[in-house]
DNA sequence: GTTAGCATGTAAGGAGTTACATGATTTT
DNA sequence: AAAATCATGTAACTCCTTACATGCTAAC
């Protein structure tokens, strides 16, 4: 999954809920979504006007867009294209699903994803993460000695990444526990069953 | 500090330890600093020739790389261009140096960077961080109903924040709290300068 | 001998940011 | 009246990744 796909599939996700213009969109883009903290308009319209060349947005002129005071804004709604376009895509784990990124805009639109692709994108990321990790050691013991304050900043790395196998694994558990396919609610903070699934790798102690 | 005067500072900064050529700059590129994990050689290449260009560093032909039995490989050192052109970036401050891969990479060479100066990268970073919590805090706020997933998503967003910001105070207290201004040599196993405070322990919240 | 790893290098193509251009409305 | 915010859009520029080209040596 490209940047480029991405932020396409993002697009698609947001204007499922409801239809937007281009700088709301940007907005919720920012602020939802942890991808796209920087996305610049010179990104966000040309595919907007990609989506809506392939019909799966359609544009809406405010004609009336004087009624808000602003200037003429232009509506995009989902269509029935691009409605199906979601549904196939989100239902779909490509191997960049677990890639920095693509993870976060995935976990996003959980709320519309099958609960069997929910956990394989999970597992997914788990899984990368670890190997991950798996590098980073394998780096610290080649490369002999090192000052302190790369030996900090490489246990910082590994600290974090240890701390976001054990945030998927809260996310696997609750996902295994519940009888949800396409959930309601899951905040629940002390959830009761904690089956740690398949452990390999994540919680040695040298 | 653009991605590109990035690697030209992070290769200066290797050079400043030993000569390497190419392939094995990129090896410790990717293993020591978190920034260039992929780091292409259509990427690096052409940097070489950059720095070669201005006289930073220049090429040795192995004559004997029949020796190591390898092709021919071209070995590069620091002139003392390079070497000024590195003791001038490495005390510089820069707003960008606060940035997610910028900032790694300063950290990478603190050992070669005056106290004063770590402590504003540090500060400045560390403000970086506060800023970005204070900026997801709002969004959570103006975001209003939001899925669990999405939620889970955002407070991992906010932990991982506030540990780096905990690891950065440690950092910065155990600076002001040494006495040395600039420590002894990088591979100086021996140095006294410092010892952040548990480290490359590297152990958590359990 | 053929694959795999070491080693350097170039060119095309893709992709995004920056800067620019335009215009309305609200706030200071 | 100026500045800030809302709002859309384009083009140049920059830069990186990908793919390709080359060639040596070790190992299978």
């Amino acid at each position: 999954m490209r940047r480029r796909e991405m932020l396409e599939f993002a697009v698609l996700g947001l204007l499922h809920e409801s239809p937007m213009h281009g700088y709301e969109l940007r907005r919720q883009l920012n602020s939802r979504l942890g991808a796209f903290r920087a996305l610049s308009f010179g990104t966000l319209y040309p595919c907007l006007a990609r989506l809506q060349s392939q019909g799966l947005v359609s544009p809406t002129q405010d004609s009336a867009g004087r009624a808000t005071g602003r200037r003429q804004r232009i509506t995009y709604r989902l269509t029935d294209e691009g409605r199906a376009a979601f549904a196939d895509r989100v239902d779909r784990v490509d191997p960049g699903s677990w890639e920095d990124d693509a993870f976060d805009v995935r976990v996003a639109f959980f709320a519309r994803t099958e609960r069997e692709v929910r956990l394989r994108i999970l597992e997914g990321r788990r899984a990368r993460l670890v190997e991950r990790m798996a590098v980073m050691r394998e780096d610290r013991a080649g490369l002999g000695v090192i000052d302190s304050w790369t030996a900090a900043l490489h246990a910082h790395g590994e600290d974090e990444t240890m701390a976001a196998v054990r945030w998927l694994d809260e996310l696997i558990a609750a996902e295994r526990s519940g009888p949800s396919a396409r959930p309601g609610t899951l905040t629940d903070p002390n959830h009761p069953a904690f089956n740690p699934p398949d452990q390999s790798g994540s919680k040695e102690n040298p």
